[in-house]
DNA sequence: TGTTAGCACTCCACACAAATGAGTGCTAAC
DNA sequence: GTTAGCACTCATTTGTGTGGAGTGCTAACA
């Protein structure tokens, strides 16, 4: 038995239905709303093949069906494969965008208009600090014994830190500094510095090498550390509405899991790191694909980012699997267009 | 008729009962639990009385009590005028605040602390920019017309500033800036930032006044702008667990509230202006005394944190009317007690 | 006069049965 | 190959009865 024409249309139906009301489908419905111009009676014969080839399901006996995560697949792909969507320019997205400002705030910013945007919970992981070439560093005086060490990198990114020294620094002593490090770091990625090159320029710093290490540890740390990146949300509460979760028992398992963060960075970086970067950029898992269970009823789109021709970061919204898969991807590939626009001219 | 020894005995029965099993109490279970020597018919004459002065009611006609939000307020009167709790010393929390790091992140740090610990919603404002004073301040350089302006604050804060200009800058220039920046503003409160104070210090810049004059706008716009405070929750999802809000239509609707962070500010900062800081600096609010409708069945704990002598800042917890108030009230001026310490050494 | 046992009454919560209805699979006719 | 008809299934809704927790009131008691 194979997928013919008609058995694709009546899934597709299915689906669009289904999709839009989020109750199981019966032959009725299809036959009513949906001109194939067949019976129920044959649409029925039609659904019993299609259950048989695993394209959806009933959730008992005498209920209609409801699409499977592989007839979902099918439907997704092609979607994905049409590509007729050329992305739209969002003015309201320029707008947000023309904001000067760090780069933590404007990704804070997109993820809400994403949210709010889809209905979905968007998500968003911070570029990979320790991809990116560092641009400049200054050291600033705070206290006695405190130093402030601020690193910017590509897409003027700046990072912080407060280090602790045993000596007093002024601020011309700290522009002295300031310089040796810029001009033995500028140009290169955050991860190249290690610890034989901290070496080497500890020696250019003379009797200052304490503080020139300092700062040159704590980097070389933070890179070391995949605390690395951060993630922001949004929209998680948009899940609750829905009524795949209006069971009290699902809506406070999966408000749980969009609440770990650290969950949510593995989710997002688990394809990043293995460069299975997919059709179009954007990449799509549906329910049992994200093999995990607190993941199974939900789908997970996610697309990356690039700085500087590398991909840094990842973007995604999470949704019940019955979502507009169409519009998700739509708005997803809109924003990132507007967003590498703006990270790359800056 | 008066609260006389015992009605308040009781009174305390059924609402230390009611904290516990959120369920009404009756008669018969204050007589067995709490050894008052009285039977239930004599329990069920005071409670009568109880629910005519307005401290208990009854959800209807054959439940047991509940405590009103008169009655909380009594309870919880009594606990802020015991004052008998010293906060701990609480070493988790010292190795958390050891940290060396920014503001941001260690408030972020503390909700999530303070969030677990009670099983509360938690939440804090970040200190009010406009009342620090500036530390220093200093102008980095990005790429052709654009500098970063980091301008640095008590307790360490540092912000952000990504500027547009209209002319190219080196870092030796923007150096020799910032030092006439520094000179100027250094020991201000942000806030004494205006108009004629710019005008003033563009002379002493020279030809260079657009940078000057354009770090300050900055600055400027930021102090007259009511987004200064951040507002950090942690510990949201704990209220779905609790048996009040087991309504999926009462947890979505907190949960909505617990999200507007423009709402939650609001609430914070309300008493805060008003400078109506209370007993023993722990404010609270029961119910209905929240005036709004969200917040009817929860109650806020507050407090104010204080950096070089100021109260900057506003810490929280939001929970259910029947939440422990005296662990809550506990945990947060513990962690009061060590964020001042930890601030104002810094 | 304050306390207590007894009792009728109220009302929620729960369980269970019956009715409803949406949808199916199968069969036989077209 | 398609379709009407029909028996069957099963979740959902509605109705009904029962149990139990708790009250208020009354009358007796110390």
């Amino acid at each position: 038995m194979e997928l013919n024409e008609r058995k694709l249309k009546i899934l597709e139906a299915i689906i669009s239905n289904y999709l839009d009301t989020a109750e199981p489908v019966g032959s009725r419905t299809i036959s009513k709303n949906y001109d194939l111009g067949i019976s129920p009676a044959t649409i029925r014969n039609e659904m019993s093949d299609l259950e048989e080839l695993g394209f959806i399901m009933q959730p008992h006996t005498s209920a209609g069906r409801i699409p499977s995560d592989k007839g979902y697949r099918l439907y997704v792909d092609m979607i994905l494969s049409a590509k007729y969507d050329s992305p739209k320019h969002l003015s309201y997205v320029e707008a947000l965008l023309n904001k000067a400002g760090r780069i933590e705030t404007l990704l804070q910013d997109i993820v809400a208009v994403l949210a709010k945007e889809t209905n979905l919970t968007a998500i968003v992981s911070t570029p990979q600090y320790s991809k990116c070439k560092i641009k400049n560093i200054q050291l600033i005086e705070l206290e006695a014994q405190k130093v402030l060490a601020v690193i910017v990198t590509d897409g003027n990114m700046a990072n912080n830190y407060v280090l602790e020294i045993n000596e007093d620094m002024d601020q011309p002593m700290l522009n002295k500094l300031s310089f040796i490090l810029n001009n033995q770091l500028h140009g290169l990625d955050v991860e190249e510095i290690n610890l034989p090159l901290i070496e080497k320029i500890k020696a250019f710093a003379g009797n200052q090498d304490e503080i020139i290490g300092k700062v040159l540890e704590v980097v070389f740390q933070a890179v070391h550390n995949n605390d690395d990146t951060q993630i922001y949300t949004s929209g998680a509460i948009n899940m609750l509405r829905l009524p795949e979760f209006s069971d009290l028992e699902k809506a406070t398992s999966i408000m749980e899991t969009l609440d770990k963060k650290d969950y949510i960075r593995q989710l997002l970086l688990n394809d990043f790191d293995g460069e299975s970067i997919e059709t179009d950029g954007v990449n799509i898992k549906i329910g049992s694909e994200n093999n995990n269970e607190n993941m199974k009823d939900c789908s997970l789109i996610t697309t990356t980012y690039h700085i500087g021709g590398k991909p840094l970061g990842v973007i995604g919204l999470i949704g019940p699997r019955r979502m507009d898969y169409q519009s998700a991807i739509f708005s997803l590939k809109c924003l990132i267009k507007e967003i590498e626009k703006r990270m790359n001219d800056s």
